[in-house]
DNA sequence: ATGTGC
């Protein structure tokens, strides 16, 4: 079947739901020309459009210039569904609850920490375990992930392990309203309990990187990120905990009477949001949730104790300060215009980052005047960026952005086409160190297989979604 | 993404 997509704007596609009867709205994707022809490539787009039949969505189903294969919904998609009428659907955040990003500036430039750089990237692998399975150094017991579960960063900063500034840097201070632990399984516990503090595998990672141009040099000031100085970011999520919450929910709604019948991929099921069904996911989400917040801090302050170690200075000068703690896999509740009226909505958005500009209540105290930072890992050999929201968020995409470069090539793919020696050389001739926990994942993470980030924010800046603030390249990476 | 899958 041809999916009939329309260019309707500049860095904007239709896919006019007059095409299949069941779409209940159309669907937009945001890329520019180049961008759309690989996206054609996979099967995205038909996941955009099934995601146009759920019922109670309001406004378009949406996809971003990163978009990609997912479970049942797209990575890189947005979709808002009333919350009276709407669903919730667990393949609509993803099994990686909480996936996100921990940008953290620092006084240092590139040579200050050059000839310690191997050294410091050494003593962050050796602190934060990395790859799958991977268990942590932070010990914590049943009564500690309780906590977690439902109280977020306030456990962290109460054990000394974030600072007041850290909680008003992560968003939802690091606490999400409505966790209930009591809905999340025994067996999510257990998984939760030995991995808190690691990094895992797959696309996740942590950066050392240098700001190398900054386009917003007010809003970069509010970030504090300067030109030339050092940056840490870091992207992963809740971890086996967060993952065994979708697969325990995903399984409840397929065995029960209450899940939505009738959608066009099993893969989509969903729970109308008034059951208690959804209720209960949801408040099993948020708790994984605030331990995806907890698992990035706690990784957080691993870093800070190993440039300590390494580079000998006290923590003022190192000023390892946070500039923001994201989540682009989670489903929020929202008011938001949408033809002239305010209408309350559960925002999916999975492998989408928020972008509120200024003016929304929910940004953090901090950046009020400037809307929160939008932080976005590319591929470990280019660049990653900060963004920040524009009002055109707000009008086109539920206050939202894209979250990364995006695959392009399939892991199987990648490690055919790109051998690990040849990845690590490549990086080598950079001067980008790398450590790895398995040369598979080199190579499935290789560069190429990304698409290009810098057309990927391109696209969101020139659909006015989000406005370019600093450009950040690596210099050492840690992989899973 | 994931104590990686039939």
């Amino acid at each position: 079947m041809e999916i009939r997509v329309e260019k309707v704007g500049g860095f904007k596609f239709r896919l006019p739901s007059s095409q299949w009867p069941r779409m209940r709205t159309d669907g937009i994707v945001y890329a520019n020309d180049s961008l759309m022809s690989s996206i054609k490539n996979d099967n995205s787009l038909l996941q955009v459009m099934n995601v146009a039949t759920l019922p109670g969505i309001v406004g378009p189903s949406i996809g971003m210039p990163d978009i990609h294969w997912g479970y049942g919904f797209p990575i890189g998609g947005v979709a808002a569904f009333d919350y009276d009428e709407g669903i919730v659907s667990p393949g609509g955040v993803g099994y990686d609850i909480n996936c996100g990003v921990t940008l953290i500036r620092s006084s240092l430039t590139l040579n200050d920490l050059r000839p310690k750089l191997k050294e410091v990237v050494d003593e962050i692998f050796r602190l934060v375990p990395s790859g799958v399975g991977s268990k942590g150094r932070y010990s914590i017991g049943h009564q500690d992930l309780n906590n977690i579960l439902a109280e977020g960063i306030d456990w962290a900063v109460n054990r000394g392990y974030a600072t007041e500034d850290d909680r008003e840097k992560t968003e939802e201070y690091g606490r999400m309203e409505g966790a209930d632990p009591a809905h999340v399984s025994s067996e999510a516990r257990n998984r939760g309990i030995p991995q808190i503090g690691t990094l895992g595998a797959g696309n996740h990672f942590l950066e050392i990187q240098v700001v190398e141009r900054v386009m917003d040099p007010g809003t970069a000031r509010a970030f504090g990120i300067e030109e030339g100085k050092v940056t840490v970011m870091i992207h992963t999520g809740s971890r086996g905990l967060g993952h065994q919450v979708a697969t325990d929910y995903i399984k409840r709604l397929n065995e029960s009477s209450d899940s939505v019948r009738d959608v066009p991929d099993r893969q989509l099921t969903s729970a109308f949001l008034k059951s208690r069904i959804a209720q209960e996911y949801m408040g099993a989400m948020r708790a994984a949730a605030n331990f995806g917040f907890v698992n990035r801090q706690l990784i957080v302050n691993s870093v800070r104790e190993a440039f300590r170690r390494v580079m000998h200075l006290p923590a003022e000068d190192l000023g390892l300060d946070l500039v923001y703690s994201l989540a682009h896999n989670i489903a929020k509740v929202e008011e938001h215009d949408v033809d002239g009226k305010k209408v309350k909505v559960l925002v999916h958005r999975k492998g989408a980052t928020r972008a509120f500009p200024a003016g929304r209540k929910e940004n953090n105290r901090k950046y009020r005047e400037t809307g929160h930072p939008v932080l976005i890992p590319g591929d470990m050999g280019r660049a990653s960026y900060v963004l920040v929201g524009l009002p055109g968020s707000l009008s086109e995409s539920f206050g939202s952005s894209c979250h990364g470069a995006g695959r392009m090539l399939s892991r199987s793919k990648a490690t055919s086409t790109y051998p690990a020696s040849r990845v690590i050389s490549e990086l080598e001739q950079k001067g980008i160190y790398l450590r790895a926990a398995s040369k598979k994942v080199v190579s499935e993470e290789a560069p190429y297989s990304y698409k290009d980030v810098d057309e990927v924010v391109a696209s969101v800046a020139g659909a006015g979604i989000s406005r370019i603030v600093s450009r950040h390249i690596p210099v050492g990476v840690v992989k899973g």
